[in-house]
DNA sequence: TATTAGTTTGTAATGAATACAAAGTTGTAA
DNA sequence: TTACAACTTTGTATTCATTACAAACTAATA
């Protein structure tokens, strides 16, 4: 889960453009980064990789991207860790699972009909869906890392 | 819902016993107030209103007891903002509601089989449940506090 | 080329949470 | 009562993710 596949650069620049933000290198790159590696990674994540390919990157600009990709909705804030926020490309309404153990976070699909038992008392008006479980992963069980 | 009701002293230090946890006079303070203002507080909230009644108070101390209260399993952690951890007494699965425009946290009940229709993949074993919803609240959309 | 708008950068500030050691308290046994 | 050990509370210092801000840089346009 790692990479998954290369992108286009102009395709990220065409998208990027469709959703009202000028493709700059940096969002380019940040964007690129984040479709390539669907881990739900933290700033220090994506910081500590394009570090490497643009040395001059500033962690103030990872911020300022990920703050604009999340105000033009192509980027979901994942507050599951306390002192951490993660970041998902994946904007679809699905729900995660995160290992206690190893902190790896998981996708984990929904169908839309189980938010259907949901009674949302008075008038309130959701416009986001949070879902995530805590446990252990299967791999960290196999390998006893956990009590 | 800031007042519920107010509660026996020692019916409190009895809870705090049965969950192994010493009855010291600061613990038995915060257990109180937490019961009695269902009201997902922070730190800050708590210390706060307790600085009131025991001026001698550190905020250490409320940090130190909620984690008891936590690893004892008697109170939960509720990540739903950014930069501040909730605290939710009711340990039963339940669902939360943040209002986008004034925080008001509120609690929304789940039927326990909506949780039904999710297909958790591969063995992972979940131990916690999170589920919350942002939006704006009947209060605010009334009150044209929100876009 | 000049000007403006937007982007990036580095440093400083903010603030929640933790680390830690000293001071205080409680319980127990002689 | 006293002595001692174990636990609790406190205040200060530290950590660290995030934001604020202004200067430097770049792109776009006329």
């Amino acid at each position: 889960m790692q990479n998954t596949q290369s992108l286009n650069i102009n395709d990220i620049k065409e998208y990027l453009i469709k959703k009202n933000i000028k493709p700059s290198y940096h969002r380019i790159k940040i964007l690129k980064y984040l479709k390539e590696h669907i881990i739900h990674p933290t700033v220090e994540m994506i910081y500590k990789n394009l570090i490497k390919e643009i040395p001059t990157l500033s962690k103030t600009t990872v911020y300022n991207t990920l703050n604009l990709f999340v105000k033009n909705k192509i980027l979901i804030e994942l507050i599951i860790d306390e002192n951490e926020i993660r970041y998902d490309i994946n904007t679809e309404i699905h729900a995660h699972f995160q290992c206690k153990s190893c902190s790896i976070i998981y996708d984990i699909e929904i169908e839309p009909s189980c938010l259907d038992g949901i009674y949302i008392q008075k008038n309130h008006k959701i416009s986001e869906y949070h879902i995530y479980f805590k446990g252990f992963c299967a791999d960290c069980i196999k390998n006893k890392k956990c009590s």
